[in-house]
DNA sequence: ATCCCATCTGGGATCGATCCCACAATCTCC
DNA sequence: GGAGATTGTGGGATCGATCCCAGATGGGAT
């Protein structure tokens, strides 16, 4: 059916070495051998068998991108970026999902690995740390990004949480607010962590300490931040402001205040960690600490590109940090005395 | 450095060909010989090589995905839930972007191809109608989704783009609206045309023709529905309603009536086509014609699917359509007299 | 004891592209 | 004109898994 490069070579009256040679711009090819040979491959409409050729050569020019899911804007930004600048340096980026399920995160890597894909840039579930640390290890490289699950010793990208948490508390408490409820991410993932980290530094500096009332952690599912928010305005002591620290929190959280027409900023200032287009259109558009995932998609391919030109040796791994900032926009004011 | 079946036959003390059988399950392998190889793979952490495997198989248990782009929440269901089901069907999608580039859809359909994957879903640019065509007859099955270029003849699912336009416009109508303004996609694409068509139908059932200044037909590109708003507002006879029919126009228009500060519905009534967090979330909450992308990605996968199982033989295509609904909020009212 | 059949296993070939090595053809220079 | 260098080309082997075919082994029947 699909032509091979043994037709190729028969039409051009040549043998199979001759006309590999001449498609791949091997230099000891006659000119005039070479025009002939390509145009019977352009004649026959001649497709290289890339399974072939990346048995043959070990590797696919491929890259696989493992994420938890795509529904989150920053992790899209992160996908795309890489696909675009993949695509540039003449790899092909190819993005699986894992629904957050180690198992299946597992069936994928070892599936795309089988595939002779390059290399692959991990978000990841955080099940299958020994596995992708002996890969890396093993030589198949594995960029670990966004979320860097303990004990993960690959190279790895990953926002500055703590900072990014830090920002946003230090921006509500200088407009005076002290109950400054904090609605955040697992302890089990290092962002979860981190940005709580961030949080407790953040009061500290200011000579406050947290309150176990004003902290909700929960699994990155949006229906647990609308719960959340529930609980936290419907305690005794109601919060003035609320930091919603990732995705998840900030989407569940935004719809259930819209829900229960809380007046923002005036009842509640509200400062998320990752940026949306949910959030700049929001009335009031929502103030956040904007985490950059462009550069954290090109850190990340940058890092496995290097590692597959071999700029960067085997078992030389270094986590990298990028910065966010603080968008001010209108979902905060400062605490209007009573 | 990686272990191969002759490792693991060696180890097991048989040749490669038993050892081949006992992995997979052949049913002429003696129950000790295959419990030895199977413990001999497990010791050495056997992984089959799925390149080695595709060339000699002619597949590889992979879906090709290939999309114009991710940031899209229609697009991003679609793409889990391709994902997902593959999954449980025991095919991996893998999802690749085009940046809606003719040029890179046919690298990246070519490369694809040349992988071994088993079949594409695609969500065309518009540039490769004859290649797609060709792909699709000599074995290699293509299905196209959302967008259905001119001239494609493979099997394809599309939304009920006409009538979705046509329930908008009704609404509109019903609701005493006749200066309905209509911001929708080029007219090169399919969805374009057909949602255009189906505005115009809606005002032809109630005796209305379309006027050329309230129609803006853009490209795929958030800003183009930003301006057009801004042209909107500013002519003359402004429109009471708009509809803003894909998720492009909408962004860029809910951006634009933001910073203008137009009072949604009392100002202006808006449908959008093409449902999303941010609309839902908007404040009024914004009506929407939904376009149901779970149930696309499900028909899209599933028409893969029976052509690869066999079960729809190479040649027998067919458009598929999926229907969609008015979901009513908060950004329709009935036209004030004043 | 001999023959046959069922069960199980091993070697060779295959998928398609590429690379190494050897050899043929042409050219150069003395 | 012949030795040696240069250029261009073809055949074989290879990557790793799988399938076909032949053959080995063992048990049962006569």
């Amino acid at each position: 059916m699909t032509k091979t490069i043994e037709d190729v070579a028969a039409l051009a009256g040549v043998s199979r070495s001759t006309a590999s040679r001449a498609l791949s711009g091997h230099p000891s090819v006659h000119p005039a051998t070479r025009e002939r040979v390509q145009a019977a491959a352009a004649q026959l409409n001649y497709q290289v068998d890339a399974v072939a050729r990346a048995l043959r050569a070990g590797s696919s020019g491929l890259i696989g991108v493992v994420l938890t899911n795509l529904v989150n804007a920053s992790i899209q930004a992160i996908a795309t970026t890489i696909q675009n600048r993949g695509h540039a340096s003449g790899y092909e980026a190819l993005v699986a999902t894992t629904n957050n399920d180690p198992d299946r995160e597992r069936e994928i890597v070892n599936r795309l690995r089988g595939h002779r894909v390059d290399g692959v840039i991990v978000m990841g579930t955080g099940g299958n740390t020994a596995m992708l640390n002996e890969l890396d290890r093993s030589g198949f490289p594995v960029v670990a990004m966004i979320r860097l699950p303990r004990g993960v010793q690959t190279s790895a990208v990953v926002y500055d949480d703590r900072h990014a948490a830090e920002l946003a508390t230090g921006h509500l408490l200088a407009k005076g607010h002290r109950r400054i409820a904090f609605l955040g991410g697992p302890a089990s993932t290092r962002s979860g962590r981190e940005r709580y980290a961030g949080y407790v530094r953040g009061l500290r500096g200011h000579g406050l300490t947290p309150q176990s009332e004003m902290v909700v952690r929960a699994p990155f599912e949006p229906e647990f931040g609308g719960k959340a928010v529930a609980e936290l305005l419907g305690a005794a002591q109601r919060p003035t402001a609320l930091i919603a620290a990732n995705h998840e929190a900030t989407s569940g959280a935004m719809q259930e205040l819209g829900r229960l027409g809380v007046v923002i900023p005036e009842e509640l200032s509200v400062v998320a960690i990752e940026d949306s287009d949910l959030l700049r259109f929001w009335h009031p558009a929502v103030t956040v600490v904007d985490t950059d995932p462009i550069s954290l998609g090109e850190r990340a391919l940058d890092t496995l590109l290097a590692r597959l030109t071999g700029e960067t040796p085997d078992g030389q791994t270094a986590t990298q940090v990028v910065g966010s900032q603080l968008l001010e926009r209108s979902s905060t004011s400062p605490l209007s005395r009573r």
